[in-house]
DNA sequence: AGCACGCCGACT
DNA sequence: GTCGGCGTGCTC
């Protein structure tokens, strides 16, 4: 090949040789514009937008995804060909969008948000197989002259699929080594069938349990919205027990009949087994799952199921937003208002707003369920952006709770008691009828502050501005914030008195030691995270109080949700104004939120349910509105407060976290921010003020907050205000859109 | 995210 | 004298 060849036909022989693709890695690569690295396709591949290939990266190589066209802007001879084409259908386009949408909302790398989309990293091996037995045609018309063992594995294969080795050994009752060695005998032959899947197929055809009159209403408007095949949003709204489920089960229904993908999304794995069992019920077939415990090989198998198109129903959390959808017709968000739905690690997002993104994006219907919606999504039903749909009625017709303040400064506990008087005699009152009681306090441990007895040294993390909370359970010091543990001193580190240490302050292990004192005779059960230690126990402790083989129950959050108890009928929330301290945001909205759903576990069967809540503050709007019942009043007073000060959602807010090892660097860091910030109108920067946790994991932390007009968006603000300056060592800049967590 | 390069402490 | 700690920077 001459050189003039070349150039007497440039354009007839170059540009196919030559296309450029621009590829997308799985990295939170921040430099090139959308951290999109061009690659050389060589003339063999057809590459398309989408297409998942193989490429080199120094001196790696590793999965990307085809984003678009070249952009040429790189010397030919710093381009790298792309290794191969991957043989499995590409990403979706509307997974595409959905990345590049989300990264630009989030201000993260694009390469940051395809990880969550792709999250397994041997996806692309080809599925692996399972060696299964059947018996060969030679053992067929031998078999008398075998041993007894050997008879019975070809007994135990006969007129039966083809059966595992440690399966086929453990029914004919031989050792493995047996079939081993007939399958060198070739008395038996290997056939490789694929892996069993980790969820069924459901049917979408079977009988749904029959609906009230609220529940069929909901679930035929819902069902119109997933045949409409448009964008539309839809809130839930329903009481506990009232039966959402049921309702957005048909509309799962109703979209597998169009032959689409259903999504739902859950706040925490945790309610998943009873969840899974009522979908099991209704569709016959578990769903796919998608949560951070899958193993390895689950998350491979789902993750190509759902790219395939072959995961019908898929329900998981958070992450499960990202899976490669072919074919979405439906997003469920349950429990909506759930704070666990943002993302507070890594990309930083909140799940339910970018479901409603993902919908939109797809054209599909999204649901939004909850019995305490969020005031995000109430006001969005006020301004017409998603419809809502009403269960007002207890399934069952199973009468709501009556509420009781209790107001502590009046109705004293004893010293070291946590119980007023009220409450103890209402405890009495249920347990001596025989019915059930629960606890509420939702604090591990046994105290949430140790001191010294002589020097009044309190007990601190050494990572954290935090206590260390004392757990008698598992006889330790922890921090609840980055997971430090270590034993009870014997003596002071400040005085080196062994005079011991003092407990300020109940924890759910102290209130269980007072209800032992109180109540030595009833079978009691502390549940929190430290004894519900994964969903088997889960199960096995709910139908132990199911079962009535518990009187008294003492809990954490975890109770809060989701069972169904018919013998609870009393509730006592023994510190009602635990979650208003901190100055978050939410906090008013999250405590009603919290403890109607902890109250709406009284009462839920024949017997009519008592709740008591024990409050310093009585008077407080969030508590008159707990005791009257009144939602809507609360929500209206509270939505009232953040209009008035431009507070989410009649405002727009970003969180700017600088942290760091070295306070000094960071204070540094946060002088030079403040320095180069802003001045836009509708648009103010409030800090730097130190992290409500100043000290998390070690690290120093200051927080800006931007709070702009609803119609501006901070991510214009930042982009101004940070270009260039974004930065992921240490000190670190990171960017939390829409911030919850305000530590 | 890896993997290199690069510059300061305890080992064969 | 080297091995190795992890800080900084680059990867089409």
């Amino acid at each position: 090949m001459s050189d003039d060849t070349v150039i007497a036909e440039p354009l007839m022989t170059e540009p196919a040789v030559d296309r450029r693709v621009g590829v997308l890695l799985p990295l939170p690569l921040g430099g090139t514009p959308g951290g999109i690295y061009d690659y050389r396709c060589p003339a063999h591949l057809q590459l398309q937008p989408g297409d998942f290939v193989e490429v080199p990266l120094g001196k790696r190589s590793l999965i990307g995804v085809v984003w678009q066209e070249g952009n040429g802007d790189i010397a030919a001879n710093r381009v790298k060909d792309v290794i191969a084409r991957l043989d499995v259908p590409p990403m979706p386009e509307v997974t595409r969008r959905f990345v590049d949408w989300v990264s630009s909302y989030c201000m993260a790398a694009p390469g940051a948000v395809l990880r969550m989309a792709m999250s397994v990293a041997d996806a692309f091996q080809p599925p692996r197989s399972l060696t299964t037995w059947r018996c060969s045609e030679a053992a067929m018309s031998s078999a008398e002259k075998l041993s007894p063992q050997r008879q019975r594995v070809l007994a135990a294969l006969r007129e039966r699929p083809p059966m595992q080795s440690t399966e086929l050994a453990k029914e004919a009752a031989v050792s493995v080594s047996v079939i081993r060695q007939m399958a060198e005998r070739g008395l038996i032959e290997s056939v490789a069938m694929p892996l069993p899947l980790p969820f069924g197929e459901p049917d979408q055809a079977r009988q749904g349990p029959l609906l009230s009159p609220e529940q069929q209403y909901a679930a035929d408007r819902l069902c119109e919205a997933v045949r409409a095949d448009s964008y539309s949003a839809t809130l839930l709204d329903g009481v506990t027990g009232s039966g959402k489920t049921e309702v957005y089960f048909e509309a799962i229904a109703a979209c597998l009949a169009q032959g689409k993908q259903a999504l739902v999304l859950l706040p925490e794995i945790a309610l998943g087994a009873q969840w899974l069992r009522r979908f099991e019920a209704r569709f016959g077939a578990l769903p796919a799952q998608w949560h951070s415990e899958l193993t390895g090989l689950e998350r491979r198998l789902t993750w190509r199921a759902v790219l395939y198109g072959k995961a019908k129903v898929v329900v998981g959390a958070r992450s499960a937003l990202f899976l490669p959808y072919p074919d979405l017709g439906l997003i469920i968000v349950d429990e909506e208002h759930e704070a666990a739905f943002k993302q507070e690690d890594g990309v930083i997002y909140q799940a339910r707003d970018m479901a409603v993104v993902r919908a939109h994006l797809g054209q599909i219907p999204v649901a939004l369920a909850s019995a305490t919606p969020s005031l995000e999504s109430l006001t969005n039903v006020e301004s017409g952006k998603y419809r809502a749909l009403h269960l007002p009625d207890r399934h069952g017709g199973a009468q709501l709770p009556s509420m009781h303040l209790v107001d502590l400064r009046r109705d004293k506990p004893p010293r070291s008691s946590w119980l007023s008087p009220t409450l103890l005699a209402a405890l009495e009152q249920t347990l001596a009828a025989g019915e059930q009681a629960l606890l509420f306090l939702n604090r591990r441990g046994y105290a949430p502050l140790t001191l010294c007895r002589d020097c009044g040294h309190r007990l601190q993390c050494p990572h954290c501005t935090a206590w260390l909370v004392e757990h008698r359970f598992h006889q330790r010091l922890q921090c609840h914030h980055c997971g430090f543990s270590t034993q009870m001193p014997s003596s002071c580190a400040n005085c080196g008195s062994t005079g011991g240490f003092a407990a300020c302050g109940p924890g759910v292990e102290r209130l269980a030691e007072e209800a032992a004192m109180r109540f030595p005779e009833t079978r009691r059960l502390v549940l929190t995270s430290d004894t519900v230690t994964g969903p088997a126990k889960a199960a096995e402790l709910v139908r132990a109080i199911q079962d009535r083989e518990i009187d008294l129950i003492i809990g954490t959050q975890i109770i809060a949700k989701g069972h169904h108890f018919p013998d609870l009928t009393l509730v006592g929330v023994v510190d009602a104004d635990l979650g208003l301290n901190g100055g978050d945001l939410r906090a008013a909205e999250r405590t009603f939120q919290l403890l109607h759903q902890v109250a709406g576990r009284a009462g839920r069967g024949s017997k009519p349910g008592q709740v008591y809540l024990q409050t310093y503050d009585p008077d407080r709007p969030v508590m008159q509105a707990l005791a009257s019942g009144d939602r809507e009043g609360f929500l209206a007073a509270e939505a009232d407060d953040r209009a008035m000060v431009g507070m989410p959602p009649f405002g727009r807010l970003a969180a700017v976290i600088v942290a760091g090892s070295q306070e000094a660097a960071v204070d540094d860091l946060c002088r030079d921010l403040a320095r180069s910030m802003p001045q836009m109108e509708g648009v103010s920067i409030l800090g730097p003020a130190p992290a409500p946790l100043a000290v998390l994991r070690g690290r120093h932390r200051r927080r800006f907050l931007v709070k702009c007009r609803r119609d501006v968006a901070p991510q214009a603000v930042l982009r101004r205000w940070l270009d260039g300056k974004g930065r992921k060592g240490d000190p670190a800049i990171q960017i939390d859109i829409d911030p919850y967590s305000f530590m």
